[in-house]
DNA sequence: TTATATTAGTTGCATATGCAACTATGTCAA
DNA sequence: TTGACATAGTTGCATATGCAACTAATATAA
């Protein structure tokens, strides 16, 4: 056997991490309100930044735009976001979150708010803080090609 | 808008981070060998362990129990690796790599390790040591109940 | 204008996945 | 032994996914 050892390899910590943390609170929006991990996203930058394309979200959260383009058709047959045409640019469609979708996403907000203190209480105050900046760190070195895992 | 900000939330950061860190060194095992990376991920287990039953990975690495079967399936079609009917119990599988997925698993050992390192030494040694020790304390808050994302 | 290339978003299709149901084996206790 | 329950692994099926091909609109340049 040669020292390899999976468990100290930094991708799959990550990915470990990721998994264990987002299972907790996939209950929130999956048992909830049936909505999907790319759904309860998509919500999450609407809700930021008030109106966005579709496009707008892939770039931002290297999202596949397929399922970015499918979990939209299904947030707005649920009622939770609405499209407009966008004039500046009629392939684009402008998305807002709806009232019912604003209600939503204030409590899931609130809830990811919550899990989140959870976990960082855990960490400790200090190691939180830097979490944070090491993950963009990796986020950004890997990030100059994008696809899907 | 409230307050909550995707972008600064753990489970996503560590999602981002797990596939912006993963999708690099993807490259090593799918596109040289064809695996998938629960097939390499099963491969490190049998290159770190020497022999487990499926269901030994499944424990160690959360995965669910039919990924593995099927990831199993094929590496044993590859070549990669040998099952026998454990002798104690008949309904398990011993797995181990043969020959030729010994050799792959040098190869992307060797790979992964020197990919870890360059990842490593992106972050510095203080915080690169730390990162472990804190993403296992989020992978063991978070796993009591596994499920699949 | 017209031809060409680019971009936003959708859809077809093949593959991957998760869950539940299944087979075969093992365990426990009466 | 026997019957009830648990476990290792596989398979059916419905859903999710990624890629390439598509439509419709825009941009560029002759």
């Amino acid at each position: 056997m040669t020292g390899f050892d999976l468990e100290d390899f930094l991708p799959y910590l990550l990915n470990q991490a990721a998994e264990a943390t987002s299972q907790s609170f996939q209950e929130s929006y999956h048992k909830t309100y049936g909505m999907s991990r790319t759904g309860w996203r998509v919500m999450a930058h609407l809700g930021k930044f008030g109106a966005m394309s579709a496009r707008d979200i892939c770039a931002r959260s290297h999202i596949e735009k397929t399922k970015v383009s499918r979990s939209v058709a299904a947030l707005e047959s649920a009622g939770w976001i609405s499209r407009t045409i966008s004039a500046q640019d009629r392939r684009a469609e402008m998305l807002v979150l709806t009232e019912a979708g604003q209600t939503v996403f204030a409590d899931l907000g609130q809830r990811a708010t919550a899990y989140d203190q959870e976990l960082r209480q855990l960490l400790g105050p200090d190691l939180a803080d830097r979490l944070n900046s090491v993950l963009r760190q990796l986020i950004q070195r890997g990030n100059g090609d994008v696809k899907g895992g």
